[in-house]
DNA sequence: GCCGTTTTCGGCCCGACTGTTTTCAGTCG
């Protein structure tokens, strides 16, 4: 199987890791660092540029030395100068980067003074009480390493689903806003950049007494710990785990202080480096010129200074949107507004728990111009899947309603799995007799990479397929999607007129962000989905929307944002 | 290791908090 992306990029960062633990040029560690993000954000798979000869050093942050790495792992899947750091420092050091407040240098300090080198070996040299004889390490360093030894047992830290943090994030600015002396609060960071999981939620508060607000906010009742607290910034670990960082600023560097909390890292220092280049300096407080600060108080003031257009949030993840913020070129982002109807829903006669009159009613009390019923078929059996003669009678049924209501179309449609061979589950005459159709894989996910991708692709090609759901089959915090290569999926959905979904479900968020901009970039439509199991369900199109954002889709760029004729003459594909 | 409306060499984002220090290094975001 040829080397993924994102092996790439996890190779570029242990290098990073273990270069930092050698204590080596920063700068240069840093260039690791950037080399995988670029390569990790890549909607285009590197082995196949490699394949064809592309110039890699194009890339931003790649240059000829990262480009030759680049092509041996793809060629040998490893890198030599990994493993040859491998004989000077151990390999186990760089995940004891990942307990929260061991550094490089400590890590370093431990190897060489204690030689520890695993999470294991730290665990017993702390329990014996030998971490706190170093110099520089003390009592509560030690006792600090065995709680977040003891709080992250294995590996990866946990992030949070972002509809889950969402709640919590929505209680918390309110509570905070009722604290007199409070002029603004907004939550910042990936949550706000709508990332699909969030790490922590990063609250940022524009107010003159700092100290008050914090101490208000580490004596909120979900607080389970506090881990840091000072006059103007704390953290919180939360009951639910979550852990919350709370800033408080001055209303005048509000705007300064929200740009650089949402970050993401990349896009903020790529700001700081325009405002070098222009002779400023830029931090939380604003832009200053010398010590006159000279934008702060709004983003959009902080973003004129440098000289950019102000840059949505969604885009702020430095892949290519400073460039175009200068250009004044940025897209205008899809909007809730935006959106018509829902095109992917189940009801009781599969897998829903709300009745078909149950969903139409909802939708259309949501606004909704039309509702797809896409209940399962036969073959999707643990979704109590239609069989043919079923599946007649639902559509029956489907097709009384709509005549009966007004205001909302309801439209006679079925998610059809693919079947292993890739052909669709349901007889073409039935096929024919839909409104639209939606299909989608639910089993045989150990194929191989090129087998799963040729079984779509396959499906794709049954000139009925309107659109393809889920695409990656990714399940956040569960499993990795399937294997498949979205790169050819785009471009055989470009080829045959087919659209793929942005389903909103919260655990899924299926096409991934880099994927719905590639399909863009091919002009492939998409359909932002809830696949609703329920009334409450349908709700899930903001979310999904807040995500599409992150993708760069337009309201264009969505299939419907358009009236039901229009998508029905889009989807006459072929004829 | 990357990169160029200062530069192909010499820069590379910036500040708060903690713990263990008597003035700051390390870590984090």
């Amino acid at each position: 199987m040829p080397v993924q992306n994102a092996e790439i990029a996890r190779i570029f960062e242990q290098v990073a890791d273990l270069l930092e633990i050698q204590q080596a040029n920063r700068f240069r560690v840093r260039a690791y660092r950037t080399a995988a993000q670029t390569v990790r954000g890549l909607p285009r798979a590197l082995h196949e540029l490699v394949a064809r000869g592309e110039d890699l050093s194009r890339l931003p942050g790649i240059g000829e030395d990262l480009a030759g790495k680049i092509a041996e792992i793809v060629r040998t899947g490893k890198l030599r100068q990994l493993a040859e750091i491998g004989h000077q420092v151990p390999r186990g050091l760089a995940e004891l980067l990942a307990v929260p407040g061991i550094g490089p240098q400590r890590v370093r300090r431990l190897h060489e003074e204690l030689g520890i080198r695993s999470r294991a070996g730290l665990l017993r040299a702390a329990r014996q009480h030998r971490v706190r004889t170093l110099p520089g390490f003390g009592a509560r360093t030690e006792q600090a390493i065995l709680d977040a030894l003891a709080a992250q047992p294995a590996g990866a830290a946990k992030r949070t689903l972002w509809s889950e943090a969402e709640p919590v994030a929505r209680q918390l600015v309110a509570d905070l806003r009722r604290l007199p002396g409070v002029e603004a609060v907004e939550v910042a960071g990936s949550f706000r950049r709508r990332r699909e999981t969030v790490g922590d939620l990063d609250l940022l508060v524009a107010s003159r007494h700092g100290a008050t607000v914090v101490a208000h906010f580490v004596g909120h009742e979900d607080v389970a710990r506090v881990l840091a607290r000072g006059t103007t910034k704390a953290s919180v670990r939360l009951r639910s785990g979550l852990q919350v960082d709370l800033r408080v600023v001055e209303r005048a560097a509000y705007g300064a202080a929200l740009v650089y909390f949402t970050g993401s890292k990349a896009h903020t220092i790529a700001l700081r480096r325009l405002a070098v280049q222009r002779r400023l300096k830029l931090n939380e407080y604003g832009a200053f010129r010398g010590a006159r600060r000279v934008a702060g108080r709004t983003e959009r003031d902080v973003y004129r200074s440098v000289g950019l257009h102000f840059v949505e949030p969604e885009l702020r993840e430095n892949r290519g949107e400073i460039e175009l913020a200068r250009k004044r070129a940025l897209p205008r982002l899809v909007q809730l507004g935006d959106l018509r109807g829902d095109l992917h829903a189940h009801t009781d006669a599969s897998d829903g728990a709300d009745g078909l009159q149950a969903m139409a009613a909802a939708a259309k009390k949501l606004g909704h111009e039309y509702l797809a019923i896409t209940d399962h078929t036969r073959a999707a059996r643990i979704a109590h899947g239609l069989d043919v003669r079923a599946m007649r009678r639902h559509l029956a049924r489907i097709e009384r309603l709509d005549r009966q209501l007004r205001g909302i179309r309801i439209l006679r449609s079925a998610e059809v799995d693919i079947l292993a061979d890739g052909s669709l589950d349901l007889p073409d005459d039935l096929l024919a007799e839909l409104d639209l159709v939606v299909a989608a894989v639910h089993s045989d996910f150990r194929k191989s990479r090129s087998a799963q991708t040729e079984r779509i692709l396959r499906a794709m090609d049954h000139p009925r397929l309107h659109v393809l759901a889920h695409p990656s089959g990714r399940l956040l915090g569960e499993r990795e999607g399937l294997a498949v290569d979205l790169e050819r999926i785009v471009a055989g959905a470009a080829e045959r007129g087919c659209c793929l979904e942005l389903n909103c479900q919260p655990t899924r968020l299926d096409l991934p962000d880099v994927w719905l901009q590639a399909a863009k970039e091919a002009g492939v439509k998409i359909a932002i989905s809830t696949d609703a199991h329920s009334t409450a369900q349908l709700a899930l199109l903001a979310a999904g929307v807040g995500y599409a954002r992150r993708g760069w889709l337009q309201a264009e760029d969505v299939l419907n944002t358009r009236s039901w004729a229009d998508i029905a003459r889009l989807l006459r594909r072929g004829s």
